[in-house]
RNA sequence: GGUGCCUUGGCCGAGUGGUUAGGCAGCGGCCUGCAAAGCCGCCCACACGGGUUCGAAUCCCGUAGGCACCUCCA
């Protein structure tokens, strides 16, 4: 049979793989989650959406799936950005809360575990150890430094040799024999707080960028586990060298490197040192999270997503196409539909192949065209079986507008539904009174008031309805 | 200099050798008092130049353009 295993694109073979879990029935997953130095912005959640649909399709197939996903709690950065009054620990946890929020907005669900670097410093203190033992690491008097001549694999995930590579300008003069040697160990800087430092056998110090990830990923999911993930951006150096220290160190590590793509603005990549970012709060000011989470949840998890108000206003569309239809069904059938846990077999293997989110999508279309064209027939049956699947397949990428967790979301508030409904069928009983008597004008005024009230009325054979 | 990715109809966006992607917009029709929603039909493209092949958007070579990374980055 074809088409029965899930393939993945695995960055470091550069090919598609058969997915071949670690451990039966189980997927084991680690995702490079935020340096809480500053507030999410949109390319960030868009990567935690990607991991969220993928781990959704995976329990859907049947696995137990751990989804570890880190906070980096303490970096150079959250260093430089604390302030006389807001100390790093202070900054970086009311970042993680932002972070947080933003998250639940989106129905991004929590992973099964959300690992702080500073809860993890002796085993990221074990790990350094173990690379000087084995030779690919050194002390140095400003630290410890991984020694990248001495692991030959160097490279492996970006298929770069270090020779080729252009050498960065360190700005002060540190501790490294090569520039591509990379810290695994800081010693504490006199400037630097105490509460940003740990002992160690190198001296009091902090963790370098990269190890942290190391020491999270195998803490919780053990040596080697399935699938790593992370933003496009973070192959290198970030991924390169937590491969390299994780191996050097003896550990299998991760199995399979997935990276997704990452969010432009004019055809520049979204970044806080271009200074082009769109902040959650921006984005989700004025907008539908669901429709936001469609938006950047319908493009292909590696491919780049520029982002526009136009994209946005096709989202919109495209996202009320399917909700019209459930909408329109739900009141055909006088039930809301129960979402189909067996899906339309070419949706599974469009997801089956690589995460395939746009041709499933296209499923989706066309199950609801399908679907809209049941409700046009009377065929109440055949409507709530399609508009099952349509639910069943929207709940995998988290879209679904009847599902319990966008329940408290609706453009209106649950208390005031009932007074609006109230009044607004009020009005509507008007205008069926004066359509009745053909007088179209005061039909029309109440359609238009409505309507500036930002209410649109749809007749049909069986009365008017309304949504906001 | 090195590494990887990309270029599809008005727009977004799938598709790895021969058959309809899908959505948005537009046009025509149906439905409607008029709308809205929906249905039906139309618009059939693959950066450029070579090559392989009976046949290429799809494979190979080259050219042009774009993006990302080479120690801040989701």
């Amino acid at each position: 049979m074809e088409g029965v295993s899930q393939r993945l694109y695995d960055t470091r073979q550069q090919t598609y793989v058969d997915f071949v879990p670690l451990r039966e029935g189980e997927v084991s997953m680690y995702v490079c989650g935020p340096t809480v130095q500053s507030s999410p912005h949109v390319g960030h959640l868009r990567s935690a959406l990607v991991y969220d649909q993928i781990r959704r399709w995976f329990r859907h197939e049947g696995y137990r799936v751990t989804l570890v996903r880190n906070v980096t709690d303490i970096d150079d950065k959250t260093l430089a950005n604390a302030t006389e009054h807001e100390p790093w620990w202070a900054l970086a946890y009311r970042i993680e809360r932002e972070f947080t929020s933003a998250y639940a907005t989106l129905r991004i669900q929590p992973p099964t575990y959300e690992p702080r670097a500073t809860g993890a410093i002796p085993e990221m203190q074990a790990i350094i150890a173990r690379l000087i033992d084995r030779g690919h690491a050194y002390v140095a008097d400003d630290g410890v430094y991984f020694d990248t001549a001495s692991w030959t694999d160097y490279g492996e995930l970006t298929h770069q040799r270090p020779a080729d590579m252009v050498a960065a300008e360190d700005g002060a003069p540190r501790g490294k024999r090569s520039p591509q040697d990379f810290a695994l160990w800081k010693g504490k800087k006199a400037e630097e707080p105490e509460s940003a430092a740990w002992d160690s056998p190198w001296g009091r110090g902090r963790p370098g960028w990269h190890i942290e990830c190391s020491a999270m990923s195998t803490k919780y999911l053990g040596t080697e586990f399935d699938i790593h993930g992370g933003g496009r951006d973070l192959r290198f150096p970030h991924h390169e060298n937590e491969l390299a220290q994780s191996r050097a160190a003896g550990d299998g590590f991760a199995r399979t490197w997935l990276h997704n793509g990452l969010v432009s603005l004019g055809g520049t990549k979204m970044s806080k040192s271009i200074g082009n970012v769109v902040s959650v709060g921006e984005l989700l000011s004025d907008r539908r999270p669901i429709v936001v989470r469609y938006l950047f949840g319908s493009a292909h998890y590696r491919s780049t997503i520029e982002l526009s108000e136009e994209a946005y206003a096709e989202a919109q569309a495209a996202f009320e196409r399917i909700e019209n239809f459930l909408a329109r069904a739900t009141r055909l059938v006088g039930s809301v539909p129960t979402p189909a846990t067996a899906l339309p077999e070419p949706f599974v293997a469009a997801m089956r192949d690589d995460f395939g989110v746009p041709q499933a999508l296209a499923v989706v279309h066309e199950t609801v065209t399908e679907g809209n064209q049941g409700i046009e027939a009377k065929d109440a049956g055949r409507v709530q079986e399609l508009a099952s699947a349509v639910r069943g397949m929207l709940g995998i990428l988290g879209v679904d507008p009847q599902a319990d967790e966008w329940a408290d979301s609706s453009a209106s508030d649950s208390a005031l539904e009932p007074a609006l409904d109230s009044l607004i069928s009020g009005l509507l009983e008007q205008r069926a009174a004066a359509r009745a008597a053909r007088d179209w004008e005061a039909a029309d005024r109440i359609r238009d008031a409505l309507a500036a009230a930002g209410i649109t009325i749809e007749d049909t054979p069986q009365g008017s309805h309304w949504s906001v």
